[in-house]
DNA sequence: GTGAAAGCGCTAACAA
DNA sequence: TTGTTAGCGCTTTCAC
């Protein structure tokens, strides 16, 4: 029996002739080679990660931002041998409680992307499996590894550029508060209720730079359609600011179709900046004015991260730098 | 030791007061419920799809084609417990081989999107391994499952649309005619060895619609990008054609793109037309004319095709029906 | 309604 | 170098 096994595995001691014959033996009884279910058992190990993903697959992956990552990460795990359980994200609100998978599907690990808040019920939830964690855009916690990005020292510098070019009435775009993020305007009250750790940080950085927005508009969601709606709604009232700040890319190119929709001319009439630095073709013959984050390597992160606590590490956690792109879709203030 | 598995799962007769002596007993312990490694074995089910993406899932993912279709089968597999495992397709075909979870991961049952071929080889070692499957836009064979949808009723429809708006000179952009997909016009001999199936039978639609293009140009994968490429090079030259038939709405839009960069009016210049129906806001405010294909109803059907194999049946192979939408990117044929 | 025992398929340790 | 054995954690008989 050990021999069969040593056969398959290659590892060990076997002579070349036996273990032809195993495989031979195998071929003819159609044995498929090990069960993997044995194997794990024995093992203790399912060479699974759990992904937590935004709630529906279908939004999440509309973001080229966590696709984007996710390859990364997929890319990095695969030479270890581990593979991929995607698990949808709690869904919104209304949708109590955290998917099937998180309480009883056999992973060695799980990466949470979108981490959001600290009483993330996924991440509650994988805790008390005893499931070691690793939290992307999240908070860091004792055992529970993080992966980010400098989300706020970005925004700062690209606010600053926006100053620099001498803009005064700048309006931001913000991504959702919390799960059930709205469409509109936001006031103070809400704002202090903020629980989404990625876009505190953004307007946080908003604020390092000195500039306090003339509006604050919050998307219910990083898609191109509600930064048109945020487009809209900003750009055709009477203050009409003179630059828009977008928390991300797909907002910000949202805005700018919203721009030339209603006859505005980008950068003249009105500068425009994202965050994430992604490649959008469609915008062409406009590239946005960005903050580019290292996707891939956010990616790469978090696998290498998974691969520390499955050696039973807890690995610090990794902050990735970011760097400003100048698109054409930034200029001087209007006079 | 049967008892504590009946106070977890709940089957079976027990009474209120041990059910509750055992979980706070294995509270006590911090015992964190029962270990589905164990179940997996003694059960013979990991309660795992393996869902075989398209090379890179980046590429993959890119296309809200694979991704909708996707969110339909998760949603399909969640309530009956099943997760879905991403395995990667066997890459360019640079990269011989499969990648290992195909060979070795635990899963009860697999999904191939975008089939391609026959001999894909993700399906031969699949069968290889005794493992039921299902195959999206693939062909039918004996026990292997498949679903898809009439590309070529579709096309056929589409391209008649076109023929009865007076169009005489058709291009068609195309997507890739096997796994090395090139960009450029291509020629009969090309089309000999044309391997993969959903592009074959989009090209025969285009034929029973009575249509011989004046050019036909492959593009080497579903991305915008290409559509563009393929639109500067159809449009530009000195006999331009009066619509364009693209194979996917990606591919459609670049072509939209194109035609705008070189000042043609669409659709009063060129008509435009697409495959798949999707929804592609920041083409605003022109909506493709194109086929639109159930992408939700798709992945829902790969998720009852999982669910009969699992029962041990091989249903029967499915096609669903597509529909024509009109845009506004198709009009009569320039005088 | 509860406890005891067998065995799913594998591999690591040991004995031959 | 090869064969034997134990046990990973669970659930499903079966006997009580």
């Amino acid at each position: 029996m050990s021999t069969a096994s040593l056969a398959f595995s290659g590892a060990g001691p076997i002579a070349a002739a036996t273990r032809e014959r195993v495989i031979r033996a195998a071929e003819e009884m159609d044995y498929a080679g090990p069960n993997p279910l044995g194997r794990q058992l024995r093992s203790g190990r399912s060479g699974i990660v759990g992904v937590v993903v935004g709630d529906a697959l279908r939004r999440s992956f509309r973001d080229p931002v966590a696709v984007q990552m996710l390859d990364g990460l997929v890319r990095t795990l695969g030479p270890l041998g581990l593979g991929v359980l995607l698990i949808p994200g709690s869904g919104s609100a209304e949708q109590r409680g955290v998917d099937p998978l998180v309480e009883t599907a056999a992973m060695d690990v799980a990466a949470i992307i979108w981490g959001g808040t600290v009483e993330n019920p996924n991440l509650m939830a994988l805790r008390r499996r005893g499931i070691p964690t690793v939290v992307v855009e999240g908070q860091a916690v004792d055992d529970v590894a993080a992966i980010g990005i400098d989300d706020r020292a970005g925004t700062a510098e690209l606010g600053r550029h926006l100053l620099e070019l001498g803009h005064q009435r700048i309006a931001t775009v913000t991504l959702p508060f919390n799960e059930m993020g709205r469409a509109g305007l936001v006031d103070e009250s809400r704002i202090a209720s903020l629980s989404w750790e990625i876009t505190r940080r953004r307007i946080e950085g908003v604020r390092d730079a000195g500039i306090v927005p003339v509006a604050t508009w919050e998307a219910p969601a990083s898609l191109v359609e509600h930064g048109t709606d945020a487009g809209r709604a900003l750009l055709s009232g009477p203050d009409r600011p003179t630059a828009i700040l977008a928390q991300s890319d797909l907002l910000a190119s949202g805005v700018v179709l919203a721009a030339r929709e209603l006859g505005l001319r980008v950068p003249e009439d009105v500068s425009i900046a994202g965050f994430d630095g992604l490649d959008l073709p469609w915008l062409a013959p406009d590239q946005l004015t960005s903050v580019v984050q290292p996707l891939a390597e956010k990616g790469a992160a978090v696998g290498h991260a998974i691969e520390a606590l499955l050696e039973g590490r807890v690995p610090p956690p990794v902050m990735l730098p970011v760097s400003l792109r100048l698109g054409t879709t930034t200029g001087p203030a209007p006079a």
